[in-house]
DNA sequence: CATGAATGAGGCTTCATTCAT
DNA sequence: TATGAATGAAGCCTCATTCAT
């Protein structure tokens, strides 16, 4: 009747996690049930609680996880210190090299995390949302760090310059991976090297530095 | 047994309109019942249905006048015929500046056309969108004219910049507006024109153009 | 806006009659909301509760008003005082012949009085039966009268022949206007005149008689 | 809260069927409420659903199970090679026996095959409608092969001959199960031996004929 | 006579969750 | 560990009916 054959038991948690997420993507928070997840896994409702207190635990747990991992990513940048602007685009083009690439590798958690959070409960949504201000943050150390070291004019609001930053490369990964309708099927048609160098240009420079 | 008919009539829709809105910004599509905004309204459940022919209609009607009304705020920008990048900076920074505003002025149809309407069905979420791509395709367009104009690098790809830029200006509002949790209740602490100033010389000199 | 012109206060009910007999034929009884015969009407919701007290008393006026003019026709039966079998047959056969055309003519009023009454309340069905009751009786009737004047043998059973034929003419009306899965937009591939007669013979002769 | 779990596990939904099609039959499909049904069956709302994927489908659940056993009845009819007429009345008396004996036996099922399923939505109308047909089709095989067989008048018209026993057959248990007015708990006054010959005996003989 | 906005009960269905087995 | 039947609270929507104008 079910497709899968003999889940290991460790297995099945990671399982469940993946099917809901993919359908989380999918379909959004609130229209998947959990009906629909243990379905698609191929196991009972029963199963599902087994593994989960209840549905919101079962994305708080993804997200976290999803979360954990993104950090790890965005967590290797500047590490070294830069001694020159040119130095300084580099590191950053790497950054965003690699946050664009592993979220090409995590459509699903991607979408989830930065986007259908949204129209889920508070508390996932919440979750979610402390994605965004961990990478806000990390962007607003770095940008002060670079300031002391007087590669960044000292006149500038290094908070909203944070914001803006961060932003343009949040919301550009979405549109980058998801298209316009934020489509979970959507391919993209430029490269994330292409993307990631684009927008630490634009951030450097602006559109006037081309 | 009802304490009120025919109150006002003319106004009723608009009231539904209004109270739907708030609820659906408030607690998401999803989690807004037809039932919590009848009661907030002051009506009863069949009233609702007199204005509005399914909830999904209330929403996609809130959002086609919303896009209607921002779309007629956006589209006023770049009507001179600019000389020079500090007269187009000027005229940007003017149109941020309406665009911030307008936001500002309609925080409950911001939460919903630009990040709500994300966790609704598909209908709902795709009039969403296309509001996105409205703004995305007109900032395109300026640049394009500007390209020609001489007024820009020619070897810059203006497909990716003005994704860059719309992705920049509107996740900028959401966290302006509503703060990293996109709680329609957070209070910005920057005003509308140091917001858009900063988009706008950020977008046109980068970090470093400070 | 509504596509009438005029309609004299005096046929307002008619026509209100008329749009809710089609529609009860084509839909029954409880798939017709009032809403939609006003609407077809032309006419809003309360002024169909100015001619009629309720949706219930609709439908047993109309009943009412057709239960009447059927009855009319075949009260018009067996008025003469035959002598022989033939002469019976021929009267059986104009009988039937008038039903089958009645039925011809009214064909709303013939689904919802025979067939469609029955998925309505108890009140509506009730009085639709009674037509049923009314024509049984007829027969019976005459059947009694045709073995008093010894034309027919003296050992049937008056009470059942006549419920049998009675079930035979109904039925085959239906099954005749509306094929077998009673569509009001059946049409019938054979005259009434054929049925009438073929019905008639039936009933004297039996399918040996031929 | 609930004093009853898994109880029969096997027999639920054979409980709910019954109850289901005793409702349907007492007070027609429309006026059925599933709350109606789950309450006689004194099970939850949520668990009518689990055996049925919505209220139109446990009808045809119902009507495509009811038609299956009436027409393994029916086909148990003129096995025979018959020789006579007299041999064709009895097999048919027999056939008609049969039917009136196992509608007698499921009086339920019958109301809402024949009749009640009338009131119902379409496809449930349709489903109840093929068992006419079948039982028609039957008819006018039987009358063929007899014709065939010299035993029949050869210029009659087997095709109307056969609407109009049917609908004698049909209409007349109606009847003479449920009254004219159909009532679910009318107590027939005439066993279904003396129904099955009177009505055989009228379909070979007529009137004319006792 | 006529309108049409308003009511509110009630219907169908979904779904997160529980629990005996 | 796993099952799957069962629960019951909501949720969306329909519709007969009322009534101020």
């Amino acid at each position: 009747m079910s497709s899968q054959r003999k889940i290991e038991t460790v297995e099945r948690k990671q399982q469940l996690t993946d099917v809901a997420l993919s359908q989380f993507a999918l379909n959004g928070y609130h229209k998947t049930a959990v009906s629909d997840v243990v379905k698609e896994a191929g196991v009972s409702q029963g199963t599902f609680y087994w593994y989960f207190r209840s549905k919101e635990e079962s994305a708080l747990y993804i997200i976290e996880e999803g979360k954990r991992e993104l950090l790890k990513v965005l967590e290797q940048g500047y590490r070294n210190e830069e001694a020159t602007v040119e130095e300084m685009l580099l590191e950053t083009n790497r950054l965003f090299y690699d946050f664009f690439t592993f979220a090409e590798e995590n459509r699903n958690l991607m979408i989830l995390l930065l986007i259908k959070g949204v129209g889920a409960d508070t508390p996932i949504h919440k979750a979610a949302s402390e994605t965004f201000t961990a990478i806000e943050k990390a962007s607003q150390r770095n940008l002060e760090r670079a300031r002391e070291l007087n590669l960044l004019p000292q006149n500038m609001d290094v908070s909203i310059q944070s914001t803006l930053i961060t932003n343009m490369v949040i919301g550009t990964i979405s549109s980058w991976l998801f298209g316009p309708n934020l489509d979970i099927n959507y391919k993209p048609d430029v490269s994330a090297e292409k993307m990631a160098t684009s927008a630490a240009m634009l951030g450097f420079y602006g559109i006037t530095g081309y």
